[in-house]
DNA sequence: CTGTAGACTATCGTCGACG
DNA sequence: GCGTCGACGATAGTCTACA
């Protein structure tokens, strides 16, 4: 499995958690809503900015995503 | 500081105490010594995937990179 | 509330060359 | 071994609109 669908994958399951919409996140982290969906959906890659960004209104460390992300990484490959 | 400067230097930090050249970087994580260049002075904002590739051939984990990124960030800002 | 599409701008990342 | 420059193709990220 991709980078890109790994941290989409995550990326959707933390903003649920957190009970937010994908509107209400595209606001906050001055994103685009569409755009969300796109990385959602694993059809975008991040820029480390991009992840601070995300991060910070969803009340977890950049670093924390990361970990998950490349955690699943190295059990599929 | 912005957080592709710090990126930058800590990617050079990480990259001397490793003694490794721009270009055997460039070479192992098949990126452009030209973009590692760029990298390590700020000019450039690496994707999610870029920094995989270069934290596989730093012998660091991408988390841990981030993890120092956010954490100069926090002191800084 | 989310996915998709298309058109668009900005920036990532490559490449060759020079100092 | 590195910085820089200019040109370039690829993709990040925006915006409007519709289902």
């Amino acid at each position: 499995m991709s980078i890109e669908v790994i941290f989409g994958q995550q990326l959707r399951k933390i903003r649920e958690e957190r009970k937010l919409s994908q509107e209400e996140l595209a606001l906050r982290s001055k994103l685009d809503r569409t755009y969300i969906s796109l990385l959602e959906r694993g059809k975008r890659r991040p820029t480390l900015n991009t992840i601070f960004a995300l991060a910070a209104q969803l009340d977890i460390a950049p670093s924390e995503i990361v970990r998950i992300v490349e955690t699943i990484f190295r059990k599929n490959s």
